[in-house]
DNA sequence: TAACAAATTGACAGCGCTGACATAAAATAA
DNA sequence: TTATTTTATGTCAGCGCTGTCAATTTGTTA
């Protein structure tokens, strides 16, 4: 009933080795016999049977996609492009949440994590942050020798002590920071205050690299208490609010929150305080996540293309000849400007 | 270097295939047998080879999670729970968006998604909403005689016309929305406000259907211009609130909206207008995702137990004997109060 | 032209496991 | 006791594919 190779090698009058190279893409088949070939499985209708294949070739095809605290939204897009990529290439994604040890050791960690990939054999593994940028994560991988590749990574890592270098797909935080940055300063706005992200995160201090570059270029001066630690929750969006707009007249006129949840935050703290937002006060945070549309007004943000790097990451696993490509590849961010950020207000208005 | 069943037979000084009954959890082996082979399977750090198992056993070891327009976090928690119940069973877990069909065709898509079933071969799917409410969907998993599960359906649908029943997890929704409007009403509200849901969720009827239910037994009378129609969106909800909030002789002094997104935008509303949240005004959603607590004040709302109802929607695929099984089962949910609901304000208060 | 190298194709074993069936051991009935 | 069922274990082929290596064809060079 189900076509198997030999159906479709029987069809074209060739070996089922010869079909197996063609549907693997291999080189070393003859144009015609190559067409021939695909014509008669497309006609049979054939689909491989994967488990046969990775009995026969020993590999698993299939990735993992590891993600530890991050919002559902950025996996779920992340997910999509990369599971979009592993349909075409006859690979599957499965999704391993992994905790990064805090309190417990870290060698527990290790024997943990490492039992776990023994018992889910992948071919290779998507790092998120904020896993990727654990040495200890990538001294398992390398260990099992599980290829691997970065996504959104903020630490420079090697695979190992010495190890080679790890494929990385990053954003430039930094200079999208300093865009922004540059952007509400451009609409008129000298009164500065800005909310770093969590402690744990690299991106956190990358996006206030990028600001306080921007700030300097621009001969801004920004007092340390218009700095405000953060930890990229709602919660302490609501806090550093609360302090940077605390004194009437030392208020800022524009926050820039390290992501979308914080500069919420500070968007609650306003329309309660009755400071009109983008009027008196422009906000606006980073990653363009669906929270800056459920607000009001809506949030001004950074937007990645993480579907995009979904799709990158799982290229960059199945390619064969990656030695080409650059161990870190860059992809492009863009600007989002909604209605929680205007020109300055100024006196005269 | 790996081991194999080989291995652990000969350590256990049994065939392989009794290895395998061990293993597989099959009846009919002794019982010291059966712990002698645990041991040495244990002791060799044995793995299964899932490709060689599947090959063998003809079945693909796979389920998808089929979902379709929701929310990110509704999925990454049932994902979750379904994983964890899989990986214990040696599955694996693969997410499968659907579109489901507007404009174009029936049969095109009926067919779309056939090819793609055959691609990914699957032995059980589990359905969410909306697509658990599409009979088109069923239809086609029961002609290539794919068991399914659906979580959260709110039709009553099966396999085929005439064809079977299709094993079912549900909340209960009309009964959480009954009781969470008893909730305003017993703290004081007889001036209540319905927002309702998109109108091809059958959720939405059923939601309404409980507010209703508990407004008759309370003998409150809700003029037909208190609900609303929605549509699951906090922009839906913004229009909800202005048309509720318009009038503020006739305003409600609760708003009972039928998901968070669509609270959230009433929320929004009233702080714009200087309504104070709870005070002049409760409002509650439904569905306890995370911008619950995103949102200042945070959101009283129905919380269903998601990540359970992916782990049962799993164990359902994997019994064999699921014969004994009520059809529906159903699942407890819980009220959450935060913020945004307090008793009723009155004049003398 | 023969002699050789390169490109193309095929033969075949076997990946690790399970299903179907056969056999042996234990429990029960006669 | 023996006959019969029940339970426990074993034998073995083969699932569908790919790796290895050998055979063949084609192209190139002398």
């Amino acid at each position: 009933m189900k076509a198997t190779i030999n159906d479709v090698a029987r069809g074209a009058g060739v070996s089922m080795k010869t079909v197996s190279r063609v549907l693997n893409k291999e080189p070393n088949v003859a144009l015609k016999t190559r067409q021939r070939v695909e014509d008669i499985a497309r006609e049979l209708n054939y689909t491989p049977n994967y488990a046969a294949r990775g009995l026969a070739s020993s590999k698993s095809y299939m990735m993992a996609l590891m993600y530890g605290q991050v919002g559902a939204t950025y996996i779920m897009e992340i997910q999509s492009g990369a599971t979009d990529v592993c349909r075409e290439n006859g690979y599957h994604l499965v999704l391993e949440p992994v905790t990064l040890p805090t309190s417990r050791s870290q060698e527990a960690f290790n024997n943990e994590l490492e039992a776990r990939l023994r018992r889910l054999p992948v071919d290779g593994v998507i790092l998120t942050p904020p896993i990727c940028d654990s040495q200890a994560v990538l001294d398992v991988l390398a260990r099992l020798n599980i290829k691997c590749v970065r996504v959104g990574a903020s630490k420079n890592l090697r695979a190992s002590e010495g190890g080679e270098a790890v494929p990385t797909i990053v954003m430039d935080d930094k200079q999208a920071a300093f865009d922004m940055t540059e952007a509400l300063i451009k609409t008129g706005h000298r009164e500065l205050g800005f909310i770093q992200g969590h402690k744990d995160h690299g991106s956190s201090y990358l996006r206030l690299e990028g600001f306080m570059e921007a700030v300097e270029k621009h001969d801004i001066l920004v007092p340390k208490s218009r700095i405000v630690q953060g930890e990229y929750t709602f919660q302490s969006g609501i806090a550093a609010a609360n302090s940077l707009l605390s004194e009437r007249s030392a208020r800022p006129t524009a926050i820039f929150a390290s992501n979308d949840d914080m500069a919420a935050g500070v968007v609650s703290v306003a329309n309660r305080h009755g400071i009109n937002v983008p009027l008196e006060l422009s906000v606006c945070g980073f990653d363009d996540r669906p929270i800056t549309r459920k607000m009001s007004p809506q949030l001004s943000s950074v937007c990645q293309p993480i579907y995009e790097m979904g799709q990158i990451a799982a290229l960059r696993l199945l390619s064969r000849a990656e030695d080409e490509l650059p161990i870190a590849q860059s992809v492009d961010y863009k600007l989002v400007f909604r209605g929680s950020t205007a020109r300055r207000h100024t006196e005269s208005d």
